[in-house]
DNA sequence: ATGCAAAATGTGAAAAAATAACATTTTCTT
DNA sequence: AAGAAAATGTTATTTTTTCACATTTTGCAT
């Protein structure tokens, strides 16, 4: 890397950068600086804001949102699972990008002291400064994710005792059960349900008919599925049949 | 908060919001949309880019400073921190500003394998994406300073030992020790000196002859104390005779 | 209801910033 | 040392933002 980047990269750690000021610091033209930040923000090491450049918020989101147009189905579907379960006393909220959505709505809407539980640094975050009390499992990190797996999250997580586990998939029903493609995931999903008093699952409805690496649910300990309208009724009723809440969003 | 700008944070939630786009979906000019936007930057609640906005992302970071002439200092010292341990296969980042200034230049200079111990979530955050294995303590997070402690986290620490503590601290020697001044800090601290074969402080020189609350580390317990050069020459010596290694910016 | 004041919103001009296209300089290779 | 390639600077163009002011809406007292 460039050393003038490098310094850019300096200069953004005390918070914030304008193009005017580093231009005249570093003694190049406004317009190399935009190159530089240009180039820097590709490589996600900064974030371009009028008139300069902020620290790239890594925290802020496991992928830099792509379809804008599943997550407002994923919206949905968290609220409707809020306007069902609340008010409650103590959640546990795994990781994922639907439960982070569900996390979201939980930030702006309760405004009551709720204990949630969580592996996931996106949900923790989005539950900054508000009224509920977080407590965040330990354990290593997977960087990708943003979010507590393996022996440590799992012997942590014995200690607590919720009305609701939250939780997404990735594959539904397939041979009966919920499904996710990370087997260490899957061995902590388990263990969250028998923690949990109730269980509920938020998935939109592509997630069913597809297979995915572990099953880490049977239908039977599951209470409560969310999902979208368009889901096939062959599966409404295979739900409905094993005792299972449906909700749909309209 | 106008229905309107409730509205706006919704869009806002599936990761980013135009101008346009959110005039035309709520039927008001690009102008009024504006207006929203600027009030709502302002409320921190959001920030402002080219173009439209994104959430804000100061999640992880416990002060949005911008331009903090302190924090240069912390950057210089941590710097030299980093110079004079590295390389080294583990680390406990305790939680603070100027620790996090390590982290930061951690992320930025390593390229080996590192297992990084931290209670701290702008420390795990930093070291995102980075050749550092991150291991996080579990625990109740405090919303302020964004970091675990109590008997959770304490009882995570034990399982681990590492090669290097570094922390920081709110007052030093005041009566020959290391201070912090909240209590349940003091006690993680003492009990990270325990796991680690080194201790290294750092801290400005502006915490000397300070006193705070609770005493977390004896002169004797530390071998590496770094800050700045406009330490007061009574206590350098008072550093060296008790064989601590001390380092100054210059 | 009516009128008035205050607030909110819209409009177009002006300023500022980002981009693009092209010119110039520097660096590297042979 | 020449030429190509890369980096940087300059200027023009487009886009975005801001500002000032006009218009509309809202709230409230009469």
């Amino acid at each position: 890397m460039h050393q003038r980047q490098k310094k850019l990269l300096d200069m953004l750690q005390s918070g914030s950068l304008q193009i005017k000021h580093a231009a005249a610091q570093l003694n190049v033209s406004a317009m190399t600086v935009r190159r530089d930040l240009k180039e820097l923000e590709e490589r996600k090491l900064l974030l371009r804001v009028k008139n300069g450049a902020i620290p790239h918020p890594a925290c802020y989101e496991p992928e830099p949102v792509a379809g804008n147009e599943l997550m407002e189905k994923k919206f949905a579907i968290a609220n409707l699972l809020y306007e069902n379960i609340m008010p409650v006393n103590s959640l546990f909220i795994s990781t994922g990008t639907t439960t982070l959505a569900f996390a979201k709505i939980l930030a702006r809407r309760n405004k009551l002291p709720v204990t949630v539980i969580t592996n996931s640094l996106p949900v923790a975050s989005a539950l900054f400064r508000t009224s509920c009390k977080v407590i965040l499992l330990g354990g290593e990190l997977r960087t990708n994710s943003l979010d507590l797996i393996g022996p440590a999250a799992e012997r942590n997580l014995l200690e607590y005792q919720v009305d609701y586990l939250i939780s997404g998939c990735d594959a539904a029903l397939a041979d009966y059960g919920f499904y996710t493609s990370d087997v260490s995931l899957a061995q902590l999903e388990q263990k969250s349900l028998a923690i949990a008093h109730h269980a509920a699952i938020i998935t939109d409805s592509s997630k069913f008919s597809r297979r995915a690496l572990t099953r880490f649910a049977a239908l039977d300990e599951i209470d409560l599925l969310v999902t979208d309208e368009k889901l096939p009724p062959e599966y409404s009723k295979l739900l409905v049949k094993s005792g299972i809440k449906l909700l749909q969003t309209s």
